[in-house]
RNA sequence: CGGGGCGUAGCGCAGUCUGGUAGCGCACUUGACUGGGGGUCAAGUGGUCGCAGGUUCAAAUCCUGCCGUCCCGACCA
């Protein structure tokens, strides 16, 4: 293809908007342009990107055994009553009405849709287990569309559906599934890891997240250093503690005037943090609950919603509402003598001679212990804290270390939430109505190409790895213009590896050198052949195949037989 | 939704504080030179200064409201 008639709209200058590598590339290398907040057009050359992901998915996803649908963008809003989401989902469903003001929505995801038509066109456990997939645009009206295509309003994403008639042919499903987004990750030269996740606003008991390593991840991931555990932070957990020391201190109340911090509290009664608990406190359903933590530890939000009795969403307690409940302001906030409802982390539990606020203003306890001090239920102790770097990992072995991470794909357990609400059942072997057990399996299209670039990119552009190439090789053809010895050789030689089935991408541009090797470096494809008047009287053209590798001085004939014999 | 920033030519920005002829770089057009890493010179095209009100002899500039967009926090592929 001829460069002159693509549009490739590269440019020198970073627009001010973008912030990360992977947004300033695309916009820069001409993949993509912004419409509006988190709406894109897809250039030419982006879409090719986007193609090859997709044929990817699709080749895996037909290897795993799972069959190709295509559902509407637009759906009814019946069918989302009947799983009660249409209630439960908020704004981040877009809504509208048709000319007969019925309600439809713009499909986020299609649990909905494929359950109707497992119901309508499924009946027997002999047609089961099923996996059901589509690629197809997606709309979600984000709170904050972010970073490009990262975090769009409108994005592509490979959505999948399975049903099974017992657990262990769900479970086999499952497995597959993890393995098929494996196998497509690394078919992309990702890094990436698959951590255990919390489920979110889909339901279900169980999800796997995949992340695409990078430091612009917005999800912090935990993995140990021995052994293969690895969590998504909402859900990480650490070793339990080691049973709390024996009281060595009594307690006693101290005055600590103006100090409302844990790191003051510290200062003042020279105290390591670790030895300070310090209060939390949420909105409960009967009012408000008191959460205890560890001084150097911090609470997690997902962990602490689940605290029963808790109100939903999670909602901290003001000031006024702490004041009543506890006699003090924050601050100053303790278990000791509390009349609300109290829940301790088991780190904090299984701390000796803490050091905690009075539930009186300018004053704390120091040598305070449980059970001899205050009373502690094993009910009260729940794990509600996000684990830390070098925590000990679950199981014993190794630490935890943090990393960032790009959310790729994520695979869930639905279980039959879904199939239960719209009543899709099969006859099993005896005859019997059984309800199936659903997963569905999300992977962003348009996400990876940003999270590929994340991984894939120097200083002078992207640099693609040869499956996801928008083309295959491209040919800088100097002076093209003007010398009809240049545009000949390019010529033919565009023609030949076009012929051996490569996709090429002619730079026939009337545009300095200089310009040329700069846009080249942009758009970078991994094989270039640099084609001068220079060269050509050696007979030679210039060939680089790969990223890295080094520039080749080849006859023209010998640079298309080399690269056409690659591509077999 | 809460907090902050920004809206001036296609893009990046200056001008706004202190009201008085709308500017710079890149891009684009034409010509000449140049021709292996974003080249040089010359001549051009292009702007209701986000929108609506207000203050003023006079508003890009001051005031009010609205809209858009980006960044930081709770949600998600």
């Amino acid at each position: 293809m001829r460069q002159s008639q693509l549009l490739i709209p590269t440019i020198k200058e970073v627009p001010a908007d973008a912030d990360i590598v992977s947004h300033r590339l695309m916009l820069r290398a001409g993949l993509i342009r912004q419409v509006a907040s988190g709406l894109y057009t897809w250039l030419p050359l982006g879409l090719r990107v986007v193609r090859k992901i997709e044929a990817i998915i699709r080749e895996e996803m037909d290897r795993s055994g799972a069959q190709e649908l295509s559902m509407p963008v637009v759906q009814p809003a019946e069918l989302w009553r009947e799983t009660g989401r249409w209630e439960k989902m908020g704004p981040e469903l877009a809504r509208f009405q048709d000319r007969h003001e019925r309600d439809f929505c713009l499909g986020p995801t299609h649990e909905e849709i494929i359950t109707d038509l497992f119901r309508r066109e499924v009946h027997s456990y002999r047609q089961l287990p099923c996996n059901f997939y589509q690629i197809q645009t997606k709309f979600r009206d984000e709170v904050r569309p972010r970073f490009g295509v990262m975090r769009a309003r409108e994005f592509v994403m490979k959505d999948a559906y399975s049903f099974a008639a017992d657990q262990a042919s769900f479970d086999a499903t499952y497995r597959e599934m993890h393995r098929c987004y494996s196998r497509i990750l690394m078919r992309m030269q990702l890094d990436f890891r698959a951590v255990e996740a919390d489920t979110g606003n889909i339901g279900g008991a169980n999800s796997h997240e995949f992340h695409v390593l990078a430091d612009s991840g917005e999800d912090t991931i935990v993995h140990a250093t021995e052994g293969d555990y690895a969590a998504n932070l909402e859900r990480a957990v650490s070793a339990p503690p080691p049973p709390c020391g024996a009281a060595t201190e009594t307690m006693r109340e101290v005055a600590t005037p103006g100090v409302t911090t844990i790191a003051q509290v510290a200062a003042l009664l020279d105290a390591p943090v670790t030895q300070c608990l310090k209060a939390l406190v949420i909105r409960g359903k009967k009012g408000p609950i008191v959460i205890m933590l560890r001084g150097d530890h911090e609470l997690n939000l997902i962990k602490a919603q689940k605290i029963p009795g808790a109100q939903q969403p999670l909602e901290f307690a003001d000031a006024a509402e702490i004041l009543a409940a506890t006699g003090a302001n924050p601050g100053s906030i303790g278990p000791v003598g509390l009349q609300a409802p109290l829940i301790v982390d088991p780190q904090a539990a299984a701390t000796a001679d803490f050091i905690c606020g009075a539930n009186r203003d300018g004053h704390h306890y120091r040598g305070v212990n449980w059970g001899r001090d205050l009373p502690l239920a094993d009910s009260q102790v729940l794990d509600v804290r996000n684990v830390a770097p070098g925590d000990p990992a679950p199981g014993g072995q190794g630490e935890l270390r943090f990393l960032k991470g790009i959310e790729a794909g994520h695979i869930f357990q639905l279980g039959r939430t879904y199939s239960e609400a719209m009543q899709a059942k099969v006859l099993d072997r005896d005859g019997k109505p059984v309800t199936p057990i659903m997963g569905c399996y999300g992977m962003g299209v348009t996400r990876l190409v940003a999270a590929v670039i994340e991984q894939h990119h120097n200083a002078g552009g992207i640099l693609w790895p040869d499956p996801l190439a928008p083309f295959d090789i491209h040919i800088l053809a100097l002076n093209y213009g003007k010398s009809s010895i240049v545009r000949e050789a390019a010529d033919n030689l565009a023609a030949q590896l076009e012929a051996g089935g490569l996709a090429t991408l002619l730079d026939d541009r009337a545009e300095r050198p200089g310009v040329k090797f700069a846009d080249a470096d942009l758009i970078g494809l991994p094989r270039r052949i640099v084609i001068g008047d220079r060269g050509l009287r050696e007979g030679r053209v210039e060939c680089r195949i790969g990223h890295g590798a080094e520039m080749e001085a080849l006859a023209p004939n010998e640079a298309a037989a080399r690269l056409t014999d690659l591509q077999r």
